[in-house]
DNA sequence: CCTAAAAAAGACCGTTCGGTCTATAAAATA
DNA sequence: TATTTTATAGACCGAACGGTCTTTTTTAGG
């Protein structure tokens, strides 16, 4: 048994908390909540964490790893970096019907609460969004230096506009309860990948 | 005096909760926030509402009215299809620094938190976001009638693309702070606006 | 197996939560 | 201006909030 009692315990309260945060909020997650979803009591918590808010900064955390680790998977399986990018979209294709931590997207409902509110939590999530976005960015840099995808294009600008209109996307899916306009806008996107990226 | 007070008081409330439920969500908004911001009492608010839920409910109805005022106003300035869109797009330039209601779009700020949890309130969401996407799908269906705009487009399509990559775009901009990615998605928007629609 | 260390239970804390109700104050009407 | 109606204050409620601390249980090492 390499991993001690505590670190089990510890990753289990992260895990079991992630769909709750991710689903109700910070504010709208109760500390019972958790005690419900993990079936500890209040001292079994604490002497893991010393705040709800460190808890939240550590589901957070664990639930952009997810992500970008399915992430990377998707992408992994592909060479080409047209492939590589269109491998992103249908990921997505599945993703508000089966995301990785229930709830959708954490980066988009992390984001929208905490903004105003929880500077400590803002950082993690400036920090995600940055990596996101740097790693969309240099999959189409990649595919420049190869020469699969026509240098005219601004890498960077190109990944922003993606990464909008798919949190735009995800939104519209999730208040409409179907994933119909998600699948729309990845489709108009794959047609904006094959007509603007290749040479 | 045409209203009466209850009529007076009653708007102030909601205008006075409106950036609280923007900016801090459902969950994160108190009562007593609301008393601070309205200088009223339990006894003087709960006059007027039966809970927190029917505040919540008659705030977002207020922030998403002054959305569309503003968009209307900002529309109604142009004749051309195309300038039409071009001013929505202006209107959104200034959004994330001068917004019609502190905390940026509420729509996109209610539905994070209330699509999993709130039903009432997911109703007059949806109702919204239906409205602002049949505007937006009927500007360009009648730039299309009026040979404003190439027929060849699907006009619904194009208005969910838009929607989507401005919202992601707000999002985008609401975390980092600063409107960058919100004026680069919107430049990028109009580039498509100009290269896809013309005849 | 025994014991020291670690983890979890659960009682307890003050505060705040959303909401109710009655008494008072203010506004509208006659 | 007197009176009735309406609006607001403010005390009060039980429940839930996040968090602390002591005691008990469990785990792990010798």
């Amino acid at each position: 048994m390499q991993q001690s009692k505590a670190e089990r315990t510890r990753a289990m309260i992260i895990e079991r908390s992630a769909a709750l945060f991710n689903v109700k909020g910070f504010a709208g997650t109760s500390l019972n909540d958790i005690l419900v979803a993990t079936g500890l009591k209040k001292g079994g918590v604490y002497g893991h964490f010393n705040s709800k808010q460190d808890i939240a900064v550590e589901v957070f955390n664990y639930a952009y790893a997810e992500l970008e680790k399915a992430l990377v998977a998707a992408v992994a399986k592909h060479e080409n970096s047209l492939e590589k990018l269109k491998a992103i979209l249908s990921f997505y294709q599945n993703y508000s019907s089966q995301p990785t931590i229930e709830g959708g997207c954490p980066i988009l409902n992390f984001s929208m609460e905490v903004d105003d509110t929880n500077p400590e939590l803002r950082k993690h999530l400036l920090w995600a969004v940055n990596r996101l976005l740097k790693s969309l960015t240099r999959i189409i840099q990649n595919g420049q230096e190869l020469n699969e995808i026509n240098q005219a294009v601004n890498a960077e600008q190109f990944a922003v506009l993606m990464y909008a209109q798919i949190e735009g996307g995800i939104m519209l899916s999730k208040l409409e309860g179907n994933d119909q306009k998600l699948q729309l806008v990845l489709n108009l996107l794959s047609n904006q990948i094959e007509q603007q990226l290749p040479l």
